[in-house]
DNA sequence: AGCACGCCGACT
DNA sequence: GTCGGCGTGCTC
């Protein structure tokens, strides 16, 4: 099939790599060039070279280059001695170029060598034009299997991404050691595990029941408060391998991974789990990724990387505190964990469970349209396992000047005092060093840039600066009550730390925050001062728990302000002992407050129902759905101008994007420091969410392919609006 | 994104 | 006649 071509055949099978020397290659160049000129364009189906593979000789191959116009398969020809080795999967190496190519010792070569995926062999291509050889199998290995092919393409579509970026996330990079080393042999499925602690919820044993007879439920689960949780999530996975399948759990950080793995251990010994976190050096990591892979392994639990763990024959997926944000991936196109075990599920039919101690609006969602099934313990149990909470709001605060001073009220300086003298004391303040954020004295509204609208901050004695722009404010008053006068709104860690110790000189403070997040600690008395997300697990649970600065979590502008700061107080509430036991959580926040009562009540369902309805009165996510577009004013209007919006998308701003202040870390949709970016949201009703995405994924595409100049950055689902 | 192709004007 | 400007379009 070569020889059509017509093309000269003269010598040196012209493999790539090799150093020629100039003259041949400008001869057969210039011989090319003249050939064109006078031999009328006939399309023959290969350029020569070796002989290609007798039996589907047509390699459909992915190339791995994130753009979105390339978002597309290539054919390609096999040559005879890549024939056993090119299987479907498997990575390869392609030329890939420009025009038509340079000529060199009588074969035609694209551009650079790029790497890709065999996704298919196929007898013909339906491509008219000469094929080019595959250029390398890199390995035999077949990384990309079907489901996780159709895994990526789904990701993609859903957040109008390329699968060549959803990939990179998907599959690690190759390491020849790893892959030469044997995976160790499956072990037989182990028989389903008691139900444990399950009993404790309603429908908590038939779960298990179901996933061990090979079944399909899914559910949405509310953890009770305590440290059972992980051995309740390695039942759910030994459960369905008992039932022969595999499964998958995703947690937020590493910590959460280390409890499931010691529960999974505990409950199934070695050998039948992996653990896939980012602190295993590349080599281990790919090592355990092939041993999943290759069936090797049944079970994975890992953090959000491991979401595409190629688990065979999948039976379950699990999330663990999808509020988290760390689910959010932070490359292109930046899926969030719970939708892509959403997707997943869907795909492999296989059972869900979404479990936490609070709840997302996205949790309620599921459960609100029928999709999956609340698996709760009753009022009782919540009770049982619950601390006890009360709080102090600005009525107290205001008969009690002296401790506010202090910034401790009576309340809270008793609890701690009582609680040390039964274990330790857990104090939770916001993060953010030494640098306060300003609100309104009077009436608490976050002080804000008249400018910009972004936060003010006390930098150095008495001068407000704003944190977005970097705008000094000079003459400051309140736009909701009128004051004038601010107070401080959020102090870090260190200063309450050194407060504390001041206030309790006996005891000894330990702090776990961003930098030094400890992992447990023992069950003596002690102040344990920690940032939310970072509080050590306390051997037999904390006394008490203080949660400072609550309204402070509250005056968040941000549409999941009430349900972070919830989320927050809860996973410290989690750690502390049961009110059977005294445990008492003191919260500073008014009572009066949806999230401060929800945490009162211990009832974060609630909660994620109520703002549930909320979001759906004001068309907000994840009842519609959003895509942020964000560049230059002139960029993201020709952008929208061009696209193709479903009938039913709606259009929100273009408002200024807060510029990227030299120094600071530019954020994925941020503009480059010293432009000027906007950003417009597109909002469409339930149910065109994927039409939205492909609109939007054809416009940037054909944007991209027009070499169009400025940069327009498409987002899915953008975490921050509001 | 690259990169080659091609059509047009200046120079040998 | 030939070299090389950049505008256009393709990449199996």
């Amino acid at each position: 099939m070569s020889s059509e071509n017509g093309a000269p055949r003269d010598g040196g099978d012209g493999t790539d790599g090799g150093a020629e020397g100039a003259p041949p290659e400008q001869l057969a160049l210039i011989r090319e060039t003249v050939r064109r000129a006078d031999v009328p364009r006939a399309k023959p189906r290969t350029w020569r070279g070796a002989a290609l593979a007798k039996d589907l000789p047509v390699a459909r191959v992915l190339v791995d280059k994130g753009v979105l116009h390339l978002d597309r398969y290539f054919d390609y020809a096999v040559p005879e001695e890549m024939d056993a080795d090119a299987q479907p999967g498997v990575r390869v190496r392609v030329r890939f170029g420009a025009g038509r190519g340079r000529v060199r010792e009588g074969r035609r070569e694209g551009g650079g060598l790029i790497d890709g995926y065999l996704v298919e062999r196929r007898a013909e291509s339906d491509y008219a034009g000469p094929l080019a050889a595959l250029a390398q199998v890199v390995s035999p290995e077949p990384v990309l299997s079907e489901e996780l092919l159709g895994l990526a393409r789904a990701v993609a579509d859903r957040y109008a991404g390329s699968l060549a970026d959803v990939l990179q996330l998907a599959v690690p990079p190759r390491s020849a050691r790893a892959e030469r080393r044997p995976s160790p042999e499956p072990l037989p499925a182990p028989s389903a595990p008691g139900a444990g602690s399950w009993t404790r919820y309603e429908h908590g044993g038939a779960f298990l029941d179901a996933l061990a007879a090979g079944g399909a439920p899914r559910a949405v689960w509310s953890a009770l408060p305590g440290p059972q949780w992980s051995d309740e999530l390695a039942r759910a996975v030994a459960a369905t391998l008992a039932s022969g399948r595999g499964a998958l759990v995703v947690v937020p950080d590493g910590r959460a991974a280390a409890r499931v793995d010691a529960a999974l251990t505990a409950l199934l010994g070695e050998g039948r789990h992996a653990l896939l976190t980012a602190d295993a050096g590349p080599e281990k990591r790919y090592a355990q990724w092939l041993a999943v892979r290759r069936g090797a392994v049944r079970a994975v639990v890992g953090t959000r990387a491991a979401m595409f763990a190629p688990v065979r024959d999948l039976g379950l997926v699990a999330i663990w505190d999808d509020g988290d944000d760390s689910h959010s991936e932070q490359h292109a196109p930046q899926p969030h964990a719970r939708d892509v075990l959403l997707l997943r599920a869907a795909l492999d039919r296989c059972a869900f469970l979404l479990g936490g101690w609070s709840c997302t609006v996205e949790a309620a969602q599921l459960v609100e349209s029928g999709w999956a099934r609340p698996l709760v313990a009753g009022r009782e149990e919540v009770r049982r396992a619950a601390p006890l909470v009360r709080t102090v709001g600005d009525e107290d605060l205001a008969r009690d000047e002296a401790a506010r001073a202090a910034r401790l009220p009576t309340l809270a300086w008793q609890a701690v005092r009582e609680g040390l003298r039964h274990g330790p004391v857990l104090v939770q303040v916001p993060r953010r060093g030494y640098v306060p954020r300003m609100a309104c004295d009077r009436c608490r509204a976050p002080a804000r840039c008249r400018h910009c609208a972004g936060p003010l901050e006390a930098r150095d004695a008495g001068a407000l600066t704003c944190g977005w722009c970097g705008r000094e404010e000079a003459a400051w008053h309140c736009p909701e009550c009128g004051g004038f006068r601010l107070r401080a709104q959020v102090v870090g860690a260190r200063r309450t730390a050194e407060e504390l110790g001041r206030a309790f000189p006996a005891v000894p403070v330990r702090t776990s925050g961003r930098e030094h997040v400890l992992d447990t600690v023992p069950g003596t008395p002690a102040l344990v001062v920690s940032t939310p997300g970072a509080e050590p697990v306390a051997e037999g649970g904390y006394a008490a728990a203080l949660l400072l600065d609550g309204w402070a979590m509250l005056g968040r502008p941000d549409l999941r302000a009430g349900e972070d700061a919830l989320r927050r107080w809860i996973a410290a509430g989690a750690l502390v002992r049961p009110q059977g036991e005294h445990g008492t959580v003191v919260v500073v926040a008014e009572p009066t407050l949806r999230p401060v009562q929800a945490l009162v009540r211990w009832d974060p369902v609630g909660h994620a129902v109520r703002e549930l309805a909320e979001r759906a009165e004001l068309g907000f996510p994840p009842v519609s759905r959003m895509a942020a577009v964000s560049g230059t004013g002139e960029a993201v209007a020709e952008f929208l101008g061009a696209a193709q919006l479903p009938q039913d998308a709606e259009v929100l701003g273009p408002v200024p994007v807060p510029p990227t202040l030299p120094g600071r870390p530019r954020r994925p949709g941020a503009p480059p420091p010293g432009e000027h970016w906007e950003r417009a949201l597109v909002r469409v009703p339930p149910g065109s969410g994927s039409a939205l995405a492909a609109a939007l994924k054809t416009a940037q595409a054909a944007r991209m392919a027009r070499g169009a100049g400025e940069a327009v950055r498409v987002r899915i689902d953008p975490p921050d609006i509001g």
